[in-house]
DNA sequence: TTGTAACCGAGACGGTACGTCGAGTCTTACG
DNA sequence: CGTAAGACTCGACGTACCGTCTCGGTTACAA
């Protein structure tokens, strides 16, 4: 923070605060034209049109399209990444409290179009995996965490349970049945799989 | 006479004879090509070029390049798609050796390759993933089911077991490691899955 | 001759064919930009649209814009290249004649535009500036050149005289004239030219 | 404060100070970059780089990448533009001394470069040709006129030569041969050159 | 045995988008 | 306040592939 004033202050041009406008203008285009057309269709031409900025600004700040959409992508989501849980004493509530709601924001087309998008780029670009996984996949996953380790303190859960276990079995379905669409994310699956998933740890 | 109603019965006039030498160069192709560049950078034209084949005849037998790659790929998992599991009693340790062999093929580069270009292409295209679901995923999904229920009318899982649900508490979490690479998929990592699922599961 | 006729019949694919109508509509529709918008603005992607023709072959038939000017430059002046001039026996006259119609061509809008891009791309570009000397300067000095021995074999010019000189002389001063266009190219500056060249070269 | 108003009494408050290293800086930098990559590949952004200026300061002082231009081609050849020709009382061989000088500084790559580019934007550029023409073409031909007419007045041109002629038809050739690289331009040529000129306008 | 019709390889076609370059303009921070 | 640095919008570049459309040539049945 101190580094940030001093940076400021001396001598750095400090492109950023120039670049503003039109970083703001590319992320919200992109957004709307992920809604508009999906990724599949979705050109950095079109982006840079509708932003009304030169396509090169586009290449200038972000590597690839990928990284475009992954700053959309942070903006719809990212603000609660890593926020911790509620914590009610009541385990069972609060996991089906969080995840009813991530549900609830798959069932919204827009996000769902671009977590798709996200999802299969995810898919061709391991560095991009890569920046996914750390930003975005560790801060919620270690969230929830946190939360089935307050449970297990007390005494909800079995105290040899393994936690990126229970993680992963909590988020894994709930992903795979959203990407092949296998069947709707409704409250109560969401509901019957958060009490399976504690009935297979408990004490 | 008699010849040209032979003709109409047998139904096949032989297109399919001359066609089959240049479709498998297409598969064979495209699958190399998969292994060596991946999905993203795939294209039609290469794919003609090694199969040594117009394209015009690729256009002429599939509707599109994720059509040639779902080929591909039901050619290397379709075989056993649907296919029942062992049952020897022991309902852990059937579902253990199908699902160690499920992890063991995530980690055949080809295999990766191809079903990571697989599940981005799901996310574009709807009709595809209708395709996907009803050909590979439904069949896979009712084996397990079939194995499950087999184990639930021995009394290994409580009788009123959501066996759809258990089905996605196994797929989900494997799937979910693959698919965000957020850890090795090894088979003690399938065994403690298998043991915490039944464990919720039972009565 | 007979090879042309034998390759149209045996195995050459002849790609002309299936070319000329795209290789038309590209020429036509440079060189009505070359008239409409000059040299300097002239666009590929404006020819390509023009024409109704995919950039790409554009690329594909030539090496860059300038190949395409020349084409349309010898479409416009090729067909006399290297015709042979006149021979009445009066040197003066049709020497004259000739080059009243050089004078002239260069009056015209069109071919002045076309000709002034020919001549700033000669200056930029070796490869072309030799192409252009072979295929048009020297086949038609060389009809000047032809002109003139037959005038010196009739002891119009002195036996000595140096003919590659006369051949300059003669078009060196008009095309000066016009290129920095330091006066009018009238048929009696040429006339006037044409009796000072020869006085200088009589025996 | 003496030196405070004296300052002010100067005139040039100091902008123009500033400039002038600038400018210099500038003009320096493209005619080294006009000699190493030729007209074609110039650019503005590459003589900022070089000269070390901004590219608004380019702008600031000229209108466009052409005038830079021809503010080096009048440093290099302007100086002497206009200069009277020598006058020794023998017409053939003063011709001869500058019209060798002429062919030998075609000889020297940078100004053949140099010229070329300027040959060439001449011909897009109606204006810059307007500028040419009056500040560097027509002091020299009225010097090479000036040098006829005081020939013509010692009775070695004929009383009614047409000296505009005259002058075209010296340069005429000597551009044309250069400019289209028809053969090289020795002292040879150019001294038959001038013979049968004169030869021509003799009395 | 031979037409003839579909299929084949090849690759040109009209397009769309790519990622890059440079023009000429605008903005910031320094000196 | 003028400058160097460099980001900005714009538009063209030349390339890569798309999916369609000819080309000749080559099978392989039906007559």
């Amino acid at each position: 923070m101190a580094d940030n004033t001093a940076e400021q202050n001396r001598r750095a041009p400090d492109p950023r605060r120039r670049s503003q406008r039109a970083r703001n203008a590319v992320i919200d285009a992109a957004a709307e034209l992920l809604g508009e057309v999906g990724y599949a269709k979705l050109t950095v031409e079109a982006i840079a049109a509708r932003a009304k900025v030169g396509k090169q600004t586009i290449y200038r700040w972000w590597p690839s399209k990928a990284a475009v959409v992954f700053e959309v992508f942070t903006r719809l989501t990212g603000a609660e990444a890593g926020l911790p849980l509620p914590d009610t004493g009541d385990l069972a509530a609060d996991l089906k409290t969080v995840f009813r709601a991530t549900a609830d924001e798959f069932a919204d087309p827009a996000m769902d179009r671009t977590t798709r998008a996200f999802t299969a780029e995810v898919q061709h670009d391991e560095e991009f995996a890569r920046a996914v996984t750390e930003r975005l996949i560790q801060p919620n996953s270690e969230a929830v965490r946190a939360r089935l380790r307050s449970g297990q303190d007390a005494g909800q859960l079995a105290p040899d349970a393994d936690l990126d276990l229970a993680v992963e079995m909590l988020n894994g379905p709930i992903n795979h049945r959203w990407l092949l669409r296998t069947g709707p994310l409704t409250h109560e699956y969401v509901d019957r799989l958060v009490d399976t998933v504690l009935r297979g740890l408990r004490p």
